[in-house]
DNA sequence: CGGAGAGTTGAGAAACCTCAAAGCAGGTGG
DNA sequence: CCACCTGCTTTGAGGTTTCTCAACTCTCCG
């Protein structure tokens, strides 16, 4: 059992029934709307065949390793990352299964950052030219492709925000109800799971000191808004933690 | 002449021999690798037909409006922002022809920012089904495509890192030095220009309040890094500046 | 049981922000 | 063409937030 909050029984995957293809891959991001014939949905299978499994710590990609695929998240947790020269490291993003990996290294060929596995989880590779080739057969899966990169570039902007204009305070309640907001969209307690990373690489991520972390998840937990303990979090006051980010829906981050 | 700094007489648009489609629109984002047939040559220069003229100060689209297409920048400068609901601005990004704006608005189809014009500017707009369409066709073009977004991914997450882990005087710095190298790109001097934006945005961009900015500015002044005078900046010592961003290679902003 | 990594907490320092005042530039209307 | 007004910029002083450094505790594994 990865994933010790799930929730009892509850929708497992809330669009189960549209998951026509890719269904064994749990590709929520390929999640299309859908109307393929059976070949197609054949050609797609054949598309997400290759799966690998992958352990606690290991790299699914290095910055600067050559781009073949995309990868699938199936089950697990990763971290990407960007290292600078001074040894300083940027976590860009927290991926959760059904989310994608790799769309960064498109552009030149090359990955530009670090892909790491925060638990043991199983991948689905996407050769990219092989995605490339069936997109422009299908033209859903065309405007699919798209639309991931899209979004993950309305997601960066979002974290741009929250680096740019909020306040530590501000930026743990918005990464709180984004994990909260994401685990429910998976069928798990919105209010109640373990967080996967360390306070450095929260911290990092936020643009914040570990200590920053530490003591801001303090101050939420004096104040109920949360109970915290090591890697357990409960959500207590989900309305008060919207306040705090100063909008009612969750931020995408 | 929109560009006082414009250099003498150099290399206009370094590889113009290859921007085969779309040489009337400056579309850099385009300039394909490239080896079209002349059909192929008609049909991009097709889509790229719809051009128009922005004052300084106009919406080139708001975030909420309908998504329909891409913008091209032909002339001009652009900043793209997204807004709090309580009144917080953040600049996402500043814009110069050749560049795309409005991948953000793939995603939902509705525009997830404004983008506004600093000065008086021409676009060129690429109505994005039409786009899709003519990519099914042209491998060259889909491709190309791709890494027009994954480079947008890119460049969001050198700004994440910029965000994340820099003080002021390393994100001012790393500012100018991609103003610099985009000035030099296109054929200006890479020493000498002018700010289209204000402090403020300069701020906001960067996470910094304008205050900061214009003392920074002084500072690098002060220090013989830069010359300012209002608007106009003149960069004194580029290796000085580099090795503020801890950096050589100009960071992608 | 012991060690290493992770997390907590405190105190002082540094970076940046806020508020405020004054100077400057650029556009508009008389 | 000048005067004025508005918005942009600069600079200062003091306050806040976050960081740094350090000590200590906790947890997880072997």
């Amino acid at each position: 059992m990865q994933y010790p909050y799930k929730n009892k029984v509850q929708k497992a995957v809330s669009n189960a029934s549209t998951q026509i293809a890719c269904s064994s891959c749990n590709l929520r991001e390929f999640c299309l709307p859908a109307d393929f014939t059976a070949d197609e949905v054949r050609q797609l299978d054949q598309l997400t065949s290759i799966k690998r499994a992958y352990r606690r710590g290991d790299y699914l990609y290095r910055s600067g390793s050559k781009f073949e695929s995309l990868y699938a998240i199936r089950t697990g947790f990763f971290k990407t990352q960007v290292l600078h020269e001074d040894g300083r490291e940027q976590v860009t993003g927290f991926q959760m299964p059904g989310e994608i990996i790799g769309l960064d290294a498109i552009s030149t060929d090359i990955h530009s950052c670090d892909a790491v596995a925060l638990e043991d989880s199983e991948i689905c590779e996407l050769p990219f030219d092989k995605l490339e080739e069936l997109s422009r057969q299908l033209p859903t899966l065309q405007r699919h492709l798209h639309k991931i990169m899209s979004r993950e570039i309305v997601r960066d902007q979002g974290i741009m925000l929250l680096l740019g204009s909020m306040r530590a305070e501000e930026r743990l309640a918005a990464f709180l109800l984004n994990l909260s907001q994401r685990f429910a969209a998976r069928g798990y307690s919105s209010t109640a799971f373990r967080l996967r990373m360390t306070r450095q690489e929260i911290g990092s991520y936020l643009g914040l000191k570990l200590e920053t972390i530490s003591r801001t998840l303090s101050y939420f937990q004096e104040n109920k808004l949360i109970e915290v303990n090591n890697k357990s979090i409960e959500l207590l006051d989900l309305p008060h933690l919207r306040r705090l980010v100063g909008q009612e829906r969750g931020v995408p981050l």
